[in-house]
DNA sequence: GGAAAATCTTGACGACTGTCCAGGAATGCT
DNA sequence: AGCATTCCTGGACAGTCGTCAAGATTTTCC
């Protein structure tokens, strides 16, 4: 195996991951809009630049190409709230930068929770969804409940809850807040770091 | 109009509401098991007893049953916690039959939660389904709040949230379970309780 | 009993789906 | 330049979908 070979071999696995991002780009985009029921592999590949019969030479079959988009995904939004982690002095602090994520990331990827929620709904029927989907609602609990670990450092109180159910907590709070959307964007995005501000606390132990 | 008449135009409507009733329960049955997107009317239609074609005599399109199906599985689910409310007399006691009601709908009507949070997230890309959605989603949270104010009650201290977002934590914990359900059914029937017990204190304010 | 109304079956329609494939276009290599 | 490989297109395929309507069947009513 030659120098060039390896270069060659490994600039064309690159170009063929990046194909596969592209697409992946193009069916998220599609996904967000329409949803995984009425996406089809045309209208995916009509929203990018290739012809709907590409998608079969990069991947086996539509399921293949979710899983692979919903990984994709994941891979970007997973580190959402480090800065958050990071940057927080005090547990106040850390209360409102992560109401004010929160805020930010329903406002300009709403479509993209849509699709998760989805996705995750689907998982319940689909046998295929469920390792991807389940490898992620795992890796968004521990992105939680890094969030939280930090908060109870701050305030010097433990968590009141385990992991599991923080997380669940939470998600179902910015659930609600993404269902109510569509009726008054503004009002939710308002009231949400409100309600941050007022559950947070009740995630650790009482004062002692 | 005679009473004859009358009783025969009431007779008769109430056929006709029977029998989009036994279709309502026909679908929810294929619904549960194979969610909105799988569920083809023919399909439906099969597991009942009755031919494909009779669908559209008794609803106008396929939009039109699952929306009658949804509100008509509301109206027998939204009293589930009554009884909790009702019967318990101490706040640990309204805790444990709520967690023990919790378990009992977790294992005995996970196909029907099921698909209502399929429903509740495709009504974010259906247009159609939103307005049936939002008003169950409300009721949901009506009866979650009964169970609230009961305990808050008695325990003699207000609840710490507003009702939507104590219907988010709670419809969140929930939704973690019946996630977790196809991965070890008896480990999550057995730790359901033991969290209601850890987050249902958290939802009033801390003892004076 | 027989007309009228309702209920239901059956088959068909056009549209859409995921998948596959034959062949053209582009690219890389020697 | 010319071959070989990779990449991509566009059409075809079998299947499924929601919808509809014509006719058979059943029920209702006088």
């Amino acid at each position: 195996m030659t120098t060039t070979a390896t270069r060659a071999r490994r600039s064309s696995a690159d170009k063929h991951d990046e194909r596969r991002n592209q697409l992946a780009e193009s069916a998220l985009r599609t996904l967000g809009e329409l949803g995984y029921a009425r996406a089809s592999l045309r209208e995916i590949a009509t929203n990018s630049e290739f012809s709907h019969g590409v998608v079969h030479y990069y991947f086996r079959d539509k399921l293949e190409l979710i899983v692979y988009c919903v990984r994709y995904y994941k891979a970007q939004c997973v580190r959402r709230y480090d800065s958050v982690v990071e940057d927080s002095t005090t547990a106040d602090e850390l209360v409102e930068a992560f109401g004010a994520k929160l805020v930010e990331t329903l406002r300009d990827e709403a479509p993209m929770h849509r699709l998760w929620y989805d996705l995750r709904s689907q998982s319940m029927f689909e046998e295929g969804l469920r390792e991807a989907v389940t490898y992620i609602d795992q890796t968004l609990q521990e992105m939680i409940w890094r969030v939280v670990e930090r908060y109870s450092d701050l305030a010097g109180r433990p968590p009141a809850l385990a992991s599991p159910a923080a997380y669940g907590v939470l998600d179902g709070v910015f659930q609600q807040a993404l269902l109510a959307l569509p009726r008054g964007e503004d009002a939710v995005l308002e009231a949400l770091p409100g309600q941050v501000r007022a559950l947070m606390p009740l995630l650790l132990a009482p004062q002692s």
